[in-house]
DNA sequence: ATGGTGACTTGGC
DNA sequence: TGCCAAGCCACCA
């Protein structure tokens, strides 16, 4: 599959992510058929448009935290959306277990 | 070609 | 939890 291909299959798997709820970047990765293609999901996400409706924010680290450094503006912007659909949210840290999303 | 760099992940201590 | 090393993928100097 070419370049394209594969932006379209990590934003449709990103546009499925429901309301309140939140995937790894290696979890999207996997769901949209590319296994270990956790960077490249980053990097996608990277470069999304400032006016995408995507929730891009729903996206967050195996680790549970939003990858990105605490004090950037990215950061504020994805820590409100979260807590706006109701995920808790401390010290850049969302809890896996009760948020994660599997389908 | 070659080494560095990310909005990454996993395993070990 | 936290830090590190490796592995991983695409991009760029």
């Amino acid at each position: 599959m070419n370049e394209i291909e594969q932006e379209q299959r990590i934003y449709a798997v990103i546009a499925s992510i429901p309301r309140g709820a939140v995937v790894t970047y290696g979890q999207v990765a996997d769901l949209a058929g590319m296994p270990r293609a956790a960077r490249l999901v980053g990097r996608t996400v990277s470069k999304l448009p400032g006016d995408t409706r995507l929730p891009w924010h729903r996206v967050i680290n195996a680790t549970g935290k939003i990858s990105m450094p605490r004090e950037s503006l990215g950061f504020d912007r994805q820590k409100e959306r979260l807590q706006e659909e109701d995920v808790v949210v401390t010290n850049g840290r969302i809890d896996l277990k009760e948020f994660r999303w599997q389908p």
